[in-house]
DNA sequence: ATTAGCACTCTTTGCTCGCAAGTGCTAATC
DNA sequence: GATTAGCACTTGCGAGCAAAGAGTGCTAAT
């Protein structure tokens, strides 16, 4: 069914108008703001309608009208009008795409809180891991009872680990391990990992056993982990300040949200590149988000692979506008820096705190 | 002023009850209990002196008594008994030490969850930096345009990074860059690179004055960062369920306390090796805990240095017994296992994400 | 098709009232 | 002198109720 031109404008005005006030808006508002020039029955009759069509909905028989669900899918799809960023808020954003910021670590907590300065609503970012295949491995020799196995794919990512044993090795039997590691396993994923692919490695290193058994294990933890670990998270207090989110339980399932943070990888097969993408509570597709959230986020590539996302979590009558507005601005950027690297910088690796 | 055995008695009664019901407790429920062959107005006016030493206090006049936190620190430290810990509590425990989770991140990330499964309040778990010097240097060439800069430390830790640059090198330049650094760096800290070790490192680089002061930059920055990014935190949620968070604004409190995760590292300066301390909100010496929380938490050692922690945030009537309890045991096996590493086993490192 | 008017519904707010809990004080008792 | 019983007093809390306010749907007129 197709809306006409003024259900329509009725449409963007109530939730334009519930957006920013958050009390559901009744006929006499809307004729008042001197938009439409029509009677509040007029206004209430088109409102009855939208209302029919699942687009409004009541909280009760005597208050005005709150945008559904699918109300809010239309507006973000075709209604809202774009929103630019003024001069205070490009200073927050350039600010932390400046360069200065020379660790992805970093640079994605920052993010995050900017967008959140500019918003004010929960922000995330986050960087899963890329599905690119493993170029080559190298081993760098710590001491005699610990080595580092360092994974780097075809994409430039790197992955490594301290691994202990309990038996001795030499700098020799590690250079050896890894050209043996080179030789059978680069490339392949952790599924491609056959039975004859590991006796292929064990054969090599000969009578090191229990060696090579451990090499295989960190391997193909390596291989299937997810990095799950590096979701940032902020200002999820700010939330607090929205009365939908003061009931206990609506905040506790946001809540309970940000405690499974693996979810957020999950997020990605969602992720359209290049493009803010909204996802809203209480829509059939998505179990993500609960009801009356809102979600919007933006995908970060490399090399035209997603490989990580930031977004913003905040109550279904979010601004949306100014969200959008500020993620598609500032994922371009940060997508530009991670690419295209044209001044020296460190990307930081995590620390280790295993004692010897 | 000294506290009388009966006065102790009577103010470990309260707490024992307010801790378990979170009711205020009143001088009837205490004779009820029969623990003392006392009447109502005994203790009635036992617990206005305990009023006026300062260890109860009343909400309101025709209330019961609550501890304050003068109250609770006496017990604490010498009122409460020892908690034994049952058998499913050492399961779930035991479960996370039992040495398959090879990974710190990982290990650290379950040991909170446990530790909240157990105690039903939030957890945090952190690994913080080691302030041991630098042992040596290594290097991996990882393309012509970036490579790994590792760092060892003396106990065994170690900090990587990816570092890109703007101009080629070859895996020659990577040695000889390394070698210098080991040979003008090791053994020093951020404070002790001073100018004189600068241009000694510069000069034994000679002509790649560039790529030198890139290095440079990396290194001062490794040895300066602090590592806050690792702060595991698990079961916020819980605290909702009680009803002192169901004030928004005290739940807040402990939120954005949550959000400012650099101030656990402050937390190490109040820690006392091998021991678990409890921080209570309101006390004077320690503005870390928001009023009506309290905070439990056990350092994590590494060849007796303070490392890392482990710890418990939740209301202030917390069931500390069997907190100090959990803690206790855990971070004993926790440290032991982190230690003396008698089984083969490796320590993660993070991911890195940056594109090339 | 639009509008004015009106009765109706439902929430919110303020108010009083009585109840329950627990105290402090006093006078009697061991 | 410590302990106890008794009692008046204070305070918070929930139930019940009325009035106010907001907004609707419907109807009849334009």
């Amino acid at each position: 069914m197709e809306l006409s031109e003024r259900k329509k404008a009725i449409l963007k005005s109530v939730i334009d108008s519930y957006i920013r006030t958050g009390d559901p808006v009744g006929s006499k508002s809307l004729t008042e703001s001197k938009q439409f020039s029509l009677s509040s029955a007029t206004i209430r009759s088109e409102m009855n309608d939208l209302e029919a069509m699942g687009y409004l909905e009541q909280p009760h028989t005597s208050a005005g009208r709150v945008p559904t669900p699918q109300g809010y899918r239309t507006y973000v799809d075709s209604l809202m009008e774009k929103y630019f960023l003024g001069m205070e808020e490009l200073e927050v954003l350039d600010e932390v795409m400046s360069g200065k910021l020379v660790e992805v670590g970093r640079l994605m907590d920052e993010a995050a809180k900017a967008i959140g300065q500019i918003t004010n609503y929960a922000t995330f970012a986050f960087m899963g891991g890329s599905g690119s295949p493993v170029e080559r491995y190298e081993t760098v020799y710590v001491d005699e009872y610990s080595f580092l196995l360092i994974m780097i794919r075809g994409d430039g990512t790197i992955r490594n680990r301290h691994v202990k044993l309990m038996e001795p090795i030499t700098p020799e039997l590690l250079v050896s391990a890894k050209e043996a590691l080179n030789t059978t396993m680069s490339g392949l994923s952790a599924e491609q990992i056959n039975l004859s692919v590991i006796l292929e490695f064990e054969e090599k290193m000969g009578e090191h056993r229990a060696f090579a058994t451990t090499v295989l294990r960190v391997v193909h933890e390596m291989l299937g982990s997810y990095d799950s670990e590096k979701v940032h998270i902020d200002g999820v207090t700010k939330l607090l300040s929205y009365p939908e989110f003061m009931n206990v339980s609506k905040f506790q399932s946001i809540l309970s949200l940000f405690e499974q943070r693996q979810r957020f990888a999950e997020l990605m097969q969602h992720a359209v590149p290049g493009q803010t993408s909204v996802i809203l509570g209480d829509e059939e597709k998505s179990e993500f988000a609960p009801p009356d959230t809102g979600f919007v986020f933006h995908p970060i590539t490399v090399g035209g692979k997603v490989v990580g996302a930031i977004g913003v979590i905040g109550p279904q009558r979010m601004d949306y506008k100014k969200v959008v507005a500020s993620l598609d601005y500032f994922a371009a950027g940060l997508t530009e820096q991670i690419e295209l690297p044209d001044t020296a910088q460190s990307t930081r690796k995590d620390d280790d705190h295993a004692g010897k």
